[in-house]
DNA sequence: TATATGCTTATTACGTT
DNA sequence: ACGTAATAAGCAT
């Protein structure tokens, strides 16, 4: 085949062989033909437009205009910066030496719809080390992945094994090639290979032969994504590091080329993994990415939400001495214990369905799909190629001192109280939604023209076919679409890079960055909902509360349980229809907002700021009527919401709130629980859960509790500190010496939780308890 | 290998009575 | 002893 020249990096930077350039195409003999970028090559990907790209970018001669009106012909580019680079450098192209990474995904990109000869094109420069570029399903039709895993001994930082297990994720057609061997574990040790359930044990007479004959068996794999827990911070930082010791290379790309961890510049960074052509993909990152929630993201802790079963080592033994134990004398099961670990995190991956998650989002971003965050790149990705076809160029980052910050939500002061018939109405995607209406975009701000909608701060914003807009409304469509046909994770996924555009306008690190963007859309959303409480309360009904796009009508005498469906279905379309016309006579602009009804509590709480008559913020508590099901008790803010809260806490107060609602009688409940945590019965629930979010040695000016906890434990290990609170104050629960401090647990955690909606009953968990010990 | 702001709570540290 | 500011964590949207 035949290769003009190849079309795969991005992004510029310095390095001692030169500059490596990545934002344009070139040909061979040095000449610029085609002005275009990865980004929107691969924004024309994931759009199924393979065919448009070349033709489009080779021909198309572009006049662009800089937004200060520096006229530039015939460039396409992404910043000044870039710009200068480029003309200085002199780039050199040639054909040679392609390496298998690069032949790889040429030959994907071929399968893809390209063609070799001319379509694609090759740009001398960077390409060694950054790749995967599987973006797509288009370009990656069947992924394969393999999860993997490691054992060590902490303190000699030796390698016992690795576990590696393949998986088929949903997403995609079955590869055909199965491979001999999906999962296998390689640990130290003598013997010949065993057969056990579901995988091939290995023994390795030292690390050397378990690192290469691992990486030799994932080469015969050779997956598209290697996954797992925690895989680039721990597990393949492990083996990076390992193989420097032992002077071997890391093998772990495709075609057997050398992987990287990048070790973070500045402290608190998280480690980036460089696996040439395959992807790294981290179930704790993914899930977090997609806003799962759990009360821990351990492996096992999340196995359990999400499967119904943990790891075959609970973490509640003393992991480290069980390991180093099973490795002398039952290798076998240390191996089942390795693998399941692997199988776990394929499990979880295809519970939560992550792979397709991960293509969808990096399809929306045209990131590549391992990375995580990327909010200001992918609104570059979007926007950029849109904004050029309009003959305009971005301008660069700029350093913003003193950066004028823009307002968040508006958050209503609440009415407390003890409420029946609670409906909760909320503004569907509130901010994207003000962008569509009122033209929100940075190049309609900057050429307003004439008759634009105003925005604040003095903003205007041209009503001629705004970018920002029509790119939310392709989104806004395609979600729908989504949800139509059940596709969670592409649904998911649009709803996030919805939202992340308008987060980058208010953060300085966007070339967009604009106090006039932000507080156009953010004041707006306080109009509305300010706007949309009155327009209820003129319509009858009282509002208690209200937070960013949400507004909790409470219905009071016209609340009767067969009509409140009703009269939230008639709230909903007579909002809708007011702003519509609100808007349209005001400004002569659509509306796009859309009010839903979104709950219907049957029983309510609004409490009061602790101690005081105020009405409280992000903390309330409902009940909601399922249809043939127990009723849903929803807690937000509330300490039943808090993982820093003990589980005696949590647990009590949802109980004690489920009576309540439920008209049950409580004060049994109440007295019962303070005997039992007094009689010694409730002592395993006790214990407080914190994460020490700096390193221990910095809390200087303040030593909290946990902190305290954690300075008295004989090796500090991690991030997250469990303690109970003693009568000699707070101690680890590892090293708990002092009989534990029921009283402070009576005032400090059972007391709160109570009283926050025992005040409205008229008592308190002291006159309940203080009863109990007349009667005494 | 830069989305944000707003709010509540507990606890400590430290000054003034 | 008591009030208040600072510190820290976690949550809602």
């Amino acid at each position: 085949m035949s290769i003009k020249a190849f079309l795969l990096t991005r992004g510029w930077r310095d390095t001692p062989a030169g500059v490596e350039l990545s934002l344009w195409g070139a040909t061979p003999d040095g000449a610029v033909h085609v002005i275009v970028s990865e980004q929107e090559a691969i924004c024309f990907i994931a759009q199924n437009q393979p065919a448009t790209l070349p033709a489009r970018a080779r021909r198309q001669k572009l006049t662009l205009t800089l937004l200060d009106d520096t006229p530039v012909d015939g460039l396409y580019f992404h910043s000044q910066r870039n710009l200068q680079t480029f003309r200085q450098s002199g780039v050199a192209l040639a054909e040679s030496d392609i390496k298998p990474v690069d032949r790889f995904l040429m030959e994907r990109f071929i399968r893809a719809g390209f063609q070799a000869d001319g379509d694609i094109e090759l740009i001398d420069g960077v390409r060694t080390m950054h790749n995967p570029r599987l973006t797509t399903a288009e370009v990656a039709p069947a992924l394969t992945a393999v999860a993997l895993d490691i054992e060590t001994r902490g303190s000699s930082q030796q390698l016992y094994s690795i576990a590696g297990a393949c998986m088929q994720p949903s997403h995609g057609p079955a590869s055909t090639t199965k491979p001999e061997n999906p999962a296998v574990v390689f640990m130290i040790g003598e013997g010949q290979p065993e057969r056990r359930n579901g995988y091939t044990l290995y023994y390795c007479d030292d690390e050397k032969s378990v690192l290469i004959r691992f990486f030799s068996w994932l080469d015969t794999v050779d997956p598209d994504i290697l996954c797992g827990w925690s895989v680039v911070n721990f597990d393949l930082n492990f083996i990076d590091q390992k193989c420097r010791t032992l002077g071997i290379p890391f093998r772990i790309g495709r075609g057997s080329e050398a992987a990287a961890v990048l070790q973070p510049g500045n402290p608190g960074s998280p480690r980036i993994a460089r696996v040439p052509g395959r992807a790294v993909l981290d179930g704790i990152g993914l899930l977090k990415a997609g806003f799962w929630a759990f009360e821990s993201f351990s492996l096992d802790n999340v196995a359990h939400e999400l499967l119904g079963e943990g790891k075959l080592i609970a973490p509640a033994q003393d992991k480290v001495s069980e390991i180093n134990r099973l490795f002398q004398d039952d290798k076998p099961q240390l191996a089942d214990y390795n693998l399941k670990d692997c199988t776990l995190v394929n499990d979880i991956f295809i519970k939560a369905d992550l792979v397709a998650f991960a293509v969808q989002r990096a399809n929306l971003t045209g990131l590549a799909m391992d990375r995580l965050g990327g909010a200001v790149a992918a609104f570059d990705n979007l926007y950029l190629p849109l904004l050029h076809r309009r003959g305009c160029v971005a301008p660069d980052t700029q350093a913003h001192e003193n950066a004028q910050s823009s307002p968040g939500g508006y958050v209503m002061d609440s009415a407390p109280g003890l409420y029946e018939n609670v409906l909760v109405f909320d503004f569907k995607s509130l901010y994207p939604s003000i962008i569509r209406t009122f033209f929100i975009d940075p190049l309609g701000l900057a050429k307003p023209g004439d008759n634009p909608v105003p925005g604040f701060l003095d903003a205007s914003f041209s009503r001629n076919a705004p970018i920002l807009p029509s790119l939310i409304e392709t989104l806004w469509s395609a979600r729908d679409e989504a949800k139509r046909t059940d596709n969670a994770p592409l649904s998911q996924a649009i709803k996030i890079i919805m939202n992340s555009l308008y987060g980058v306008l208010g953060s300085t690190g966007c070339r967009f960055f604009n106090p006039q963007l932000a507080s156009s859309i953010t004041r707006r959303g306080h109009e509305i909902i300010t706007e949309s409480r009155d327009w209820i309360e003129l319509a009858g009904y009282q509002v208690i509360y209200g937070d960013t796009d949400s507004l909790f009508v409470w219905l009071g005498d016209h609340g009767d349980l067969n009509t409140a469906e009703e009269i939230g279905r008639t709230l909903t379309q007579g909002l809708n229809e007011w702003w519509s016309k609100a808007l349209h006579d005001k400004y002569q602009i659509q509306s796009h907002l859309e009010v839903e009804f979104e709950t219907h509590y049957s029983r309510f709480l609004m409490p009061t700021v602790r101690g005081m008559p105020t009405g409280s913020k992000k903390r309330y508590a409902g009940l909601v009527k399922v249809p043939d099901g127990e009723p849903q008790l929803v807690v937000k803010g509330l300490e039943a919401a808090r993982t820093d809260w003990t589980p005696l806490a949590r647990n009590f107060q949802r109980e004690l709130f489920r009576r309540v609602f439920l008209d049950l009688p409580y004060e049994q409940f109440v007295r019962h629980m303070a005997e039992q945590l007094l009689a010694g019965e409730l002592d395993s629930s006790l214990v407080y859960r914190k994460r020490l979010r700096r390193k221990l040695s910095d809390y200087q000016k303040n030593v909290p509790p946990h902190v305290q906890a954690a300075r008295k434990l004989d090796s500090a290990s991690g991030s997250w500190i469990q303690y109970a609170i003693t009568r000699n104050g707070p101690e680890p629960v590892q090293q708990l010496e002092s009989p534990l401090d029921y009283q402070h647990y009576l005032d400090k955690q059972l007391a709160p939780a109570a009283d926050g909606i025992l005040q409205f009953l008229d008592t308190s968990f002291a006159a309940i308890t203080d009863a109990q010990m007349s009667i005494f």
